[in-house]
RNA sequence: GGCCCCGUCGCCAAGUGGUAAGGCAGAGGUCUGCAAAACCUCCAUCACCAGUUCGAAUCUGGUCGGGGCCUCCA
């Protein structure tokens, strides 16, 4: 079986075959630099970095773009608000986005390429336009012509007709037809700008994406991402752009993330209900938000709640509890030359789950299946010296990691994530870690005077807290949830 | 008004023609001093109605409900 990519142009799942054999080119448009990433954000750049890492996966050699848009009427207006430069404001966040996505583990993109630094492409791309009669100059703003370019809205799939109605010119703006857009904006007093033929101004929102993506990855390119909101007019602008300068196909397979809603509701600022990344890892590990994105599929919708993230970390809890029970009993087998084919099963149901539109939530699934057997296994009778159950956990283990980190899950040493997850659910019960452990021993002292009373009203106690106590083999260990 | 999407077990969530993955929660069991953890077993016919089909959660039409885009937005 092979990948199969849901593409919004056609509304449907195709078969992915790059333009090139073996090579992926990918653009995904990145952030407007004038505020810090919200959990939107979080989860467009998560969709598509596992997207990337499962090319790479299976073998495509992936040239990734992610661009910075940082020029922009928000930031001048950002800017002008806090009385700094548009650029020192679009550093700040820059360098913002960059701590919030290494954070949450994200691999760098091959290319990470800055508007500004593509005005002079940005001016051909506008002339080429001009010179084909797609684009006209007015009062030194550059318009791009819908009317001249047929199949504008092919994307959004939207009538013309219906468009016209609701659109407007608002002040200021010389457009000839209210649905054209600007390629070039005139300078205006307070504002950055570059000369250009048509006098100095700076590019219009859409332009850079078209620019930067035809730069890297050429005239026609395999894979355009982004949000769903993208699509009109970001995505349908791009378009035009690009294939009105060129005449060629501009992208092959357009592919959008689902939105984040919260508490059923939109997330939005006028709601009150937006949060940034920032936020909530103060409150939630980043490799927990990560893996609840990645519970849903990347085009349904997703709903931000507390208690879905609390789900989604009992969830990765028991993946890593799993990998810490069968790193510690592989430790103690002695090697052995047994090989199980375990491990390759499971790839296999892995990559069929992410051959079908990268289905992270079946994939996820497999993941957990193989969590079970893993417990199951080694939960059995004499199992430490059944050369082929520990061939088939050190199997199941190795693969869990290998598949893991194609989602970017696991990435962390189970026995310290479990550690630091628990110290921060701690935290939130007022005891300390030593207050546990003086528990321990006094119920410990309880149970060797057969004053099970005593020490069950010890651990009572703390399960009230949320603190459990695990007898085992090698004495109490303890763990909160 | 136009375009688009969704409605699957208490909750989250896969599944686009062949008889419902997985996680959380719940019930019973094994283990345990008793528990917990882990494991085993159990737990849905897919909003509603009408069609197409040998067969539909999956296709068509309709009804009800929810959401998104159409202005900046991941």
């Amino acid at each position: 079986m092979s990948l199969r990519v849901y593409n919004t142009m056609t509304g449907r799942k195709e078969d992915f075959e790059p333009l090139n054999p073996g090579k992926v080119g990918m653009y995904v448009c990145g952030v407007t630099v004038y505020d810090y990433c919200h959990i939107g954000h979080a989860r467009a750049n998560v969709v598509f970095d596992i997207i990337y890492r499962y090319l790479q996966f299976v073998g495509f050699d992936v040239n990734y773009v992610r661009n910075y848009t940082d020029v922009d009427d928000k930031i001048i207006n950002r800017a002008n608000e806090r009385g700094i430069s548009p650029d020192d404001l679009a550093g700040e966040f820059i360098q913002a986005f960059d701590e919030d996505m290494q954070r949450l583990g994200l691999a760098e993109p091959t290319i990470q390429p800055k508007a500004t630094h593509h005005i002079e492409h940005i001016i051909s791309l506008v002339q080429r336009l001009i010179d084909r009669g797609i684009a006209y100059e007015s009062q030194g703003d550059v318009y791009f012509s819908v009317e001249n370019f047929p199949s504008y809205l092919k994307l959004s799939k939207r009538n013309m007709d219906d468009m016209r109605s609701g659109a407007r010119i608002t002040p200021g703006e010389h457009k000839r037809n209210p649905m054209d857009f600007a390629l070039w904006k005139a300078v205006k007093p307070g504002e950055p700008s570059w000369e250009s033929p048509w006098g100095p101004g700076r590019p219009g929102w859409h332009i850079e994406c078209s620019a930067m993506a035809m730069e890297y990855l050429g005239e026609s390119f395999d894979i355009h991402g982004g949000g769903k909101d993208l699509v009109f007019p970001h995505h349908e602008n791009e378009i035009a752009q690009s294939e009105g300068a060129t005449g060629k196909p501009f992208v092959k397979y357009w592919l959008h993330n689902g939105f984040v809603n919260v508490n059923q509701e939109k997330m939005s600022k006028s709601l009150g209900n937006f949060f940034t990344i920032r936020d909530i890892l103060k409150s939630y590990d980043p490799e927990v938000l990560r893996f609840f994105i990645l519970t849903a599929h990347y085009r349904s919708p997703i709903d931000f709640s507390d208690h879905n993230l609390q789900d989604s970390r009992l969830g990765l809890s028991r993946f890593y509890e799993g990998l810490q029970a069968a790193s510690e009993v592989l430790a103690a087998c002695p090697p052995s030359d047994v090989t199980s084919d375990a491990g390759i099963a499971l790839e296999n149901a892995f990559r069929e789950a992410m051959d079908d539109d990268f289905n992270t939530a079946a994939a996820i699934g497999q993941l957990f299946d193989a969590v079970r057997t893993i417990n199951r296994l080694i939960a059995e009778k004499g199992f430490r010296k059944n050369r082929d159950k520990v061939a088939e956990v050190g199997a199941l283990h190795q693969a869990l990691l290998k598949l893991g980190g194609v989602l970017g899950l696991f990435i962390s040493e189970p026995a310290a994530w479990l550690k630091q997850m628990n110290l921060a659910m701690l935290a939130a019960t007022g005891y300390s870690e030593t207050d546990i452990e003086d528990f321990i021993q006094q119920r410990q002292e309880a149970r060797k005077n057969k004053d099970f009373a005593r020490a069950d009203e010890i651990r009572d106690e703390l399960a009230a807290k949320g603190i459990q106590l695990l007898d085992g083999a090698q004495g109490t260990t303890w763990k909160a949830r």
